[in-house]
DNA sequence: GCCACCGGTGGC
DNA sequence: GCCACCGGTGGC
């Protein structure tokens, strides 16, 4: 049944302008928050600051991540992203680092790949279970806004302003009483993300090993119908290429080849040291480019050796680099054009400017 | 003391 | 390279 991949996306929003995510079109405007509503670790506490703020300011505070998904295959993939903060049982952590966070859901429609806004991440996790055999199309969208069709603009496309991530497709929506929980890490993380179960009573799994435990230790959910194939721990890709650290290639020795030079400093050459180019890295516009060959290395703003000499221990905090790109309205769908029939889901940051 | 976040690693 | 898992720890 599907005709052609469709996509989800998940806004992500950083938080340190203060975000909100107020937005895109009016109409979503109240609705979308809730679901996605980003919080940021400043403000954080309140849930859902939502009411928000903000937003657009912030230069850097956003990026845009994409999530990708390889339907490529035939099959879309999508995957969920919530955030989750709503009943949240405690997440704040308030310091002064500033996550990402998932600001908005998006599903591109199968035919006209424009991005639509999904309201709250309970549909997207809906649509997103299903997305292989039910694609998404503009007009699944009437059901919250009733005169929407592939002619409407896009509720949103991709552009610098915020960090978008492909999700993965056909993932289980969580048990009746249990959250999902998707942690975006910060810029230059070796982990993009982390997923969480949060169960009825409040205890937070972060393993299907953790899960099944859990499980056996209380068999009233089991008697309850609950079974592991409610649960996944996959998390969406960042569109942004680098967003990630990659793991350091096996160190190298350098070894000259006979005599020579003999560097002897070897274990602390990396691969990526070696790359001149991995500085320069516009880095500003990986945003869309999917599949391509890109830079490699770090970018954001701090210096390249931060990110790849890692920092004794605790890895300083990276300040999220700036872009910002424009999306006109006519814009459609993301601008990746062959990925484009790849990705089905994406997150991405906050509302860019509309104001 | 708790726990959210991060890093690292083993296995594929 | 990616993913799953889990230990460590800083901040509360």
């Amino acid at each position: 049944m599907q005709s052609r991949p469709t996509k989800i996306t998940l806004r992500v929003k950083r938080a340190e302008n203060g975000f909100n995510s107020s937005t895109f079109s009016d109409q979503l405007d109240n609705t979308i928050q809730k679901p996605i509503d980003v919080w940021s670790e400043e403000e954080e506490d309140e849930e859902h600051s939502a009411d928000d703020d903000d937003n657009q300011s912030g230069e850097d505070a956003q990026k845009q991540l994409v999530v990708y998904d390889p339907a490529a295959t035939g099959t879309g993939e999508i995957e969920v992203v919530p955030d989750a903060e709503y009943q949240r049982p405690r997440f704040p952590r308030t310091s002064s680092r500033v996550l990402p966070s998932v600001g908005a859901f998006t599903v591109q429609c199968a035919n006209c790949f424009k991005w639509r806004l999904i309201p709250t991440k309970e549909k997207y996790e809906e649509i997103r279970e299903h997305i292989l055999e039910q694609p998404f199309f503009c007009e699944t969208a009437r059901e919250w806004r009733p005169e929407i069709s592939c002619e409407d603009p896009p509720d949103i496309c991709q552009d610098g302003s915020r960090l978008w991530a492909i999700d993965k497709p056909n993932i289980a929506q969580p048990p009746p009483g249990w959250q999902r929980l998707l942690r975006i890490r910060g810029e230059g993380s070796t982990k993009f993300a982390d997923v969480y179960y949060v169960a009825p009573p409040g205890k937070r799994l972060r393993s299907m090993v953790e899960v099944q435990r859990y499980l056996l230790e209380h068999p009233e959910y089991m008697e309850a119908g609950v079974t592991m194939s409610q649960f996944s721990f996959q998390i969406p890709r960042p569109l942004q290429e680098n967003y990630v650290r990659k793991r350091p290639a096996p160190v190298r020795l350098i070894a000259a080849p006979c005599g020579g030079t003999n560097v002897g400093m070897a274990g602390l050459l990396e691969s990526s040291d070696v790359n001149p180019l991995a500085w320069a890295g516009p880095d500003e516009n990986t945003d869309l480019r999917l599949g391509g060959p890109g830079l490699s290395t770090p970018l954001s703003e701090a210096p390249p050796s931060e990110h790849i000499n890692r920092p004794e221990k605790k890895r300083a905090r990276i300040a999220p680099s700036s872009k910002d790109k424009m999306c006109s309205n006519n814009n459609i769908s993301p601008a990746v054009s062959s990925d484009q029939q790849r990705q089905q889901t994406a997150k991405v940051e906050e509302p860019p400017s509309l104001s």
